[in-house]
DNA sequence: AAACGGACCAACCGCTCACAG
DNA sequence: ACTGTGAGCGGTTGGTCCGTT
C-alpha cells in the first residue's frame, strides 16, 4: 500500500518535533484520547501526518514510558527474548513495560549486538560464532539444546538456556521452551510476585501482544497480555513511571534526555489520580484524562524484581 | 580549536495485516 | 471478491553528540 493518504498531502512537517508540537499533541491526546490517528493532526492543529503523530506519542510522549538506561535485568531479558523471538521488537517490547519497540531495537543494534559479538556469540543465532560456522559447514540441522549448552557464558544470561531439557516454562508460538535451573524457591518467589503491581486494575498495555507469551505449567500462563496463575492474576501494569517528570506538574518538566520538550499541561495533583483513571483512559479514550497527573512512582524496580527474575535467576 | 569518525537515537519509509464498505 | 483506509511493525536513514586525533 505504501504511503498513507495523509502523508501525500503537501506542507506536512517532517523531522524532529518541536516542543510546541509536542505540547499540542500531548494536550490533545490527554484531553481526547487516542482515536483515529489520521484525524489527530488536524484536530490538534499540527502540520504532521497521523502516522508521525502516532509514532511520536508511542515512542516519546506516552506518559508510561520508562526513560533512561536499560537495567541489567532488562538487558538480559531482551537477549533472552531475542533468542526466542528474533527481531520481533514489538513482541519483545511487550515484555518490557515502559519500553518501546523502537527503543529496544536501537538498543539492540547499537549496544547488545556488539556486546554479544564481543563475547563470541552470533547475535542472530545466539550461537557461538565458531560453533555456528562449523555447523554451517557441516550443514547439519539445528539443535537448540546442543548449541545452547555449548554456548559460552554470557554475562547475566549465562544460565539462560531455554532449550536444555528441563521443565517447560513457556510457550512461543505453541512450542514449549525450557528454563533450566529454576529452583523451587525461585518458582515460589515468582508465584508470590503478585504484589509488585499496586494498581491491580491495570492490565499490561501490550497492544502488540499476541498469543506469544510465557506459558508455564509451573508458574504462570501468559495470555492476552496477562500472566494467569492458578491462584490469581499477575498483570503487568503499564502505569506511568515518568521517571523524568516532576511530581504532579509537568510545568518545566524535563520531558526528555535532551530536554527538547518543555511545556505545561493542565496539572492535577498526582494524589488525585487513581489507578482506574489510567485504565479509564484506556477504555474510554474520549474521556478527558490528564496523564501528567498519573502516579509517578516508578515501578521499574518492582517490575524488574518480578518478571525479570524469571530469567535472571535461572 | 578544528576536523574527523563512531555511537546513539528519533523519525521516516515501505510493507503487511485487518477491517469496513 | 475487491478496494480503500488505518494501524502496526521492522528496517533504514540522517542528525546530533561526543570522544579522539
Amino acid at each position: 500500500m505504501g504511503r498513507h493518504s495523509c502523508c501525500v498531502k503537501q506542507k506536512l512537517r517532517k523531522g524532529l518535533w518541536s516542543p510546541e508540537e509536542d505540547e499540542k499533541l500531548y494536550n490533545y491526546i490527554t484531553r481526547f484520547g487516542v482515536g483515529c490517528w489520521s484525524s489527530v493532526p488536524k484536530l490538534a492543529g499540527l502540520q504532521r501526518c497521523g502516522k508521525s503523530c502516532r509514532l511520536r506519542w508511542i515512542n516519546y510522549l506516552r506518559p508510561d514510558l520508562k526513560r533512561g538506561m536499560f537495567s541489567q535485568q532488562e538487558e538480559d531479558l531482551i537477549i533472552s527474548l531475542h533468542e526466542v523471538l528474533g527481531n520481533r521488537w514489538a513482541q519483545i517490547a511487550a515484555q518490557l513495560p515502559g519500553r518501546t519497540d523502537n527503543e529496544i531495537k536501537n538498543f539492540w543494534n547499537s549496544c547488545l549486538k556488539k556486546k554479544l559479538m564481543k563475547q563470541g556469540i552470533d547475535p542472530t543465532t545466539h550461537k557461538p560464532i565458531s560453533d555456528a560456522e562449523v555447523k554451517e559447514e557441516k550443514n547439519s540441522s539445528s539443535d537448540k539444546a546442543y548449541n545452547l549448552q555449548m554456548a559460552p557464558q554470557v554475562k547475566g544470561v549465562s544460565t539462560v538456556s531455554p532449550f536444555t531439557a528441563q521443565e517447560p516454562t513457556f510457550l512461543i508460538d505453541d512450542s514449549p521452551y525450557y528454563t533450566p535451573g529454576l529452583t523451587d524457591n525461585t518458582k515460589e518467589q515468582f508465584m508470590n510476585k503478585q504484589n509488585y503491581d499496586p494498581f491491580s486494575g491495570f492490565e499490561f498495555q501490550a497492544t502488540a501482544a499476541d498469543q506469544t507469551g510465557y506459558n508455564s505449567n509451573l508458574v504462570s500462563q501468559y495470555q492476552n497480555g496477562q500472566f494467569e496463575t492458578n491462584n490469581s492474576n499477575i498483570a503487568f501494569s503499564s502505569m506511568p513511571s515518568l521517571t523524568s517528570f516532576d511530581h504532579g506538574n509537568m510545568s518545566g518538566a524535563d520531558f526528555s534526555d535532551n530536554s527538547a520538550s518543555r511545556f505545561q499541561v493542565n496539572s492535577i495533583k498526582s494524589e488525585e489520580m487513581t489507578p482506574n483513571s489510567w485504565h479509564e483512559a484506556q477504555l474510554h479514550p474520549q474521556n478527558s484524562v490528564d496523564f501528567s497527573s498519573f502516579p509517578l512512582t516508578s515501578l521499574s524496580e518492582d517490575l524488574a524484581g518480578a518478571n525479570f527474575d524469571v530469567f535472571h535467576q535461572m
